[in-house]
DNA sequence: AGGCAATGAGAAAACGCTTTCTCATCCGAT
DNA sequence: ATCGGATGAGAAAGCGTTTTCTCATTGCCT
C-alpha cells in the first residue's frame, strides 16, 4: 500500500505514456471521437482505468471555454425562499450536468455587484437574486452579467429574463379571502422596506383599498423573519384589527408564537395569514393560510432559462410570471364580530 | 454605445497592447509584484481599468494550481440541517476569499461517492455530508478526496479530521429531562435505519436504558421529515407513552401537528422532545424542547479545519465533538400519571 | 500495379494566466 | 573608464486539456 497520495495527480499524459499513444488521442478517446481504431480506444480505456484517470476539470474548462457551472446570488442563505430556489436550481441543473456555485451576500446590497461579477466570470451564467440592489446599478451591471436571469427583478435588458412572483395579486387575494370571512379591519404586517418584493404588496394593497372602501387597513412596519413577527404582537393588538396580513410565512410564524404566548386564539380572536407557503407552513398550530408560491419550481425554471440563454436558443417572453395560490388553512377564520 | 457584450471578453493581451508592455508585466502588476517600475505600473493599472479587465480565473485557477473553490456534498438541500452547515461554511469560507460549489446527492447513496469525486476535482477541497455512504466506500474514497473534512462520520485516514454530533449524548439528556419530569414509558421515534446518526442515537438510547432499568422504552420506526412525524401519530398513541424523543425538530414538528389535530394536548397528555433545535423549534406551539445542535458554528469550524488541511498547517485533533445542549421549553412537562 | 481518397494518429497550437529564465540597462564602485 | 551587481521587463515555458493541422498508412479502384 504505497502512498499514492503523495504523488502529484496523474494527467493525461500519463495515460498516454501508458497506451503508448499521444495525449490528443487519449483526449479523443475520452470524449468519445469516433475517428479511432477501436483497439487502440480499448487500450486508451484499460490504461485509464487502471490509472484511475479523471480529466483535469480546469484544464479542460480553459480549453473549452465553459465551465458547467452557474452561480447563484443571494441575499441571505438562511431565508427560507431563497434555500429552495437553491434547491430547484440545484437539482434541475445538476440534471443536466451543471454545478451551481453559491454567493451569499449576507444582505450587504454594496456586495452584491462584486459578487455578482466574480460568481458571473467563474460560471457559464447566473441567477440573481438581490431584491436591495438599485435599479440604475442593475441596469448597468446587467450587460456584463449575461447569460443571467434575474428573480424578482427587471431590467430593460432584453436578453435577461425575469421570472416574478405576483406578489401584489397574491396578497389581494389573501386579503379578499379576509374579507369573505367577515373581517372589516386588516392589518398588514410589511417588509422591509427596501424590498422590491414588500412594495409589490403594498401595491397590491392599494389596489385592494380601491376596491373596498369599506375596509380598514392599517399598516406596520415589520420585517422578514420571526423576530419581527414575534416583536409585532403588542402593535397588533393595539391596533384593533381583526386578522393580519404578515410579509410572509416567518413573520405569521413569529406572531402566531406571540399571540399563543398572550393566551390570544388563532384563529377564535384574530385571524393570521402567512406569504410562500414555505414547507413548515403546514405544520404550525394551526396550520397557515398562506399563498403559496411554487419556489422551488421557480428554481428549476430558472434553470431552463438560463440554460436556453447559455445554448443560445430563441428565448420566450422577457418574463415570467409566478401567481401565488391562497392555501386555506386552520390560521384564518369568520371576524370576530 | 457599441454593443460590447457581442465583442469578446478582454484579456491581458488586450491591457498589454494598451498599456505597451508585455502581458507578464499585467500580470505582474495585477498580482501586486513590486519589481515593477511604478510609473509603468499606473500605467498599466489604467489601461486595466478603462478596459474594465479582470483576470479570467479559470486561466488563474490553471496556471496557480488552486481554484479558490471548495465544494460540499449534502444528501439533500430540503433538510434545514445540511442547509445551515452549507450556510455557516459559506460565510466562513467567504470570509477568507473561498467560494462554495454544491453538490446534492438528493439522498441517492450511490450518486454520493460520484458527485463527491467530481466536486473535489474542481475544488480546492471537500466537505463531505454523506451519511448512508458504507463505511467501506467511504474508507476507499477518502484518500482520493483529501484534503477533505467530514460531517458525522470518521475514517481511518489520519488526514481527514471529522466533525461530529454527539447524538447518543444528546438523546440521552433529553431522556433523562424526561426522566426528570417523571415519565416512565417513553417512545423513541427513530429515524432512517441506515443513516449513521440515527445509529448513534440507539447507542445513546441503550446506554441511557442500562443506566435506568425501570424505564420502560419503545422504539418506533419513523424517518427524518414532518411527514414521518405526523405519520406516526397512531402509532405513538397506541403505545401508551407519555412521551417522546423524535428523532428531529421536523419529525417533532409533524408529530406535534398531528397530535394536535387528534385533540391531543402537549405537553399535558403527552411530552414530545426534537432534536438539532432549527431556527423553527422555537416558534411552534408550543415550542418544542430540543437539544441544540451549533450546526451553524458546526459549519464555519468545517472551513477551518478545511482551511488548516489546503494550507498545510499542522492540524489539530482528528476528530472534534460537538456536544448537544438541552433546550427546555414549552413540548415537554411533567409526565400525566 | 499505381495512384488517390479515406482513415487514423501524432505534432503543435490554442485557451488565459503565472512565473522562471534571460538579458538589456543603469548605477556605483574600483 | 571598466567592470560587477542591481534592477526591471520581455521571452518563453508551463499549467492540462481540446482541436486543428499535417502527414503517414491503408485500402480501393482502375
Amino acid at each position: 500500500m504505497g502512498r499514492r497520495s503523495t504523488t502529484r495527480r496523474i494527467g493525461i499524459a500519463d495515460v498516454a505514456l501508458k497506451a503508448g499513444v499521444s495525449h490528443a488521442t487519449v483526449s479523443r478517446v475520452m470524449n468519445g471521437n469516433l475517428t479511432v481504431d477501436p483497439a487502440i480506444a480499448t487500450r486508451v480505456r484499460e490504461a485509464a482505468a487502471e490509472l484511475n484517470y479523471q480529466p483535469n476539470p480546469v484544464g479542460r474548462s480553459l480549453a473549452l471555454g465553459k465551465t458547467d457551472t452557474i452561480g447563484i446570488v443571494v441575499p441571505d442563505l438562511a431565508n427560507p425562499t431563497f434555500q429552495a430556489i437553491l434547491r430547484g436550481l440545484s437539482r434541475a441543473a445538476a440534471r443536466d450536468g451543471y454545478r451551481v456555485l453559491i454567493a451569499d451576500s449576507s444582505e450587504v446590497s454594496s456586495e452584491e455587484a462584486i459578487l455578482a461579477g466574480e460568481a458571473r466570470r467563474r460560471c457559464d451564467g447566473l441567477v440573481l437574486c438581490a431584491p436591495r440592489m438599485g435599479d440604475a446599478e442593475l441596469e448597468e451591471l446587467a450587460p456584463s452579467l449575461q447569460p443571467m436571469v434575474l428573480i424578482n427583478r427587471t431590467t430593460t435588458e432584453s436578453r435577461v429574463p425575469s421570472l416574478m412572483v405576483d406578489y401584489g395579486q397574491g396578497i389581494q387575494e389573501l386579503a379578499e379571502h379576509l374579507v369573505e370571512l367577515g373581517h372589516t379591519r386588516i392589518v398588514f404586517l410589511s417588509g422591509p422596506s427596501r424590498s422590491a418584493s414588500n412594495a409589490l404588496r403594498v401595491q397590491g394593497l392599494e389596489k385592494f383599498q380601491a376596491g373596498h372602501p369599506g375596509i380598514e387597513l392599517q399598516m406596520i412596519d415589520g420585517g422578514s423573519n420571526f423576530e419581527a413577527g414575534h416583536g409585532a404582537v403588542d402593535a397588533v393588538l393595539a391596533s384593533g384589527g381583526t386578522s393580519v396580513l404578515a410579509f410572509n410565512d416567518l413573520v405569521a410564524m413569529g406572531l402566531l408564537s406571540g399571540l399563543h404566548e398572550r393566551g390570544v386564539r388563532v384563529p377564535e380572536d384574530i385571524s393570521v395569514t402567512g406569504f410562500d407557503d414555505i414547507q413548515f407552513a403546514r405544520y404550525t398550530t394551526p396550520p397557515l393560510t398562506t399563498a403559496a408560491v411554487p419556489i422551488t419550481e421557480l428554481g428549476a425554471q430558472a434553470w431552463h432559462r438560463l440554460r436556453a440563454l447559455i445554448r443560445n436558443e430563441g428565448s420566450q417572453d422577457a418574463v415570467n410570471i409566478f401567481r401565488p395560490q391562497v392555501e386555506v388553512r386552520g390560521s384564518t377564520g369568520p371576524a370576530k364580530n
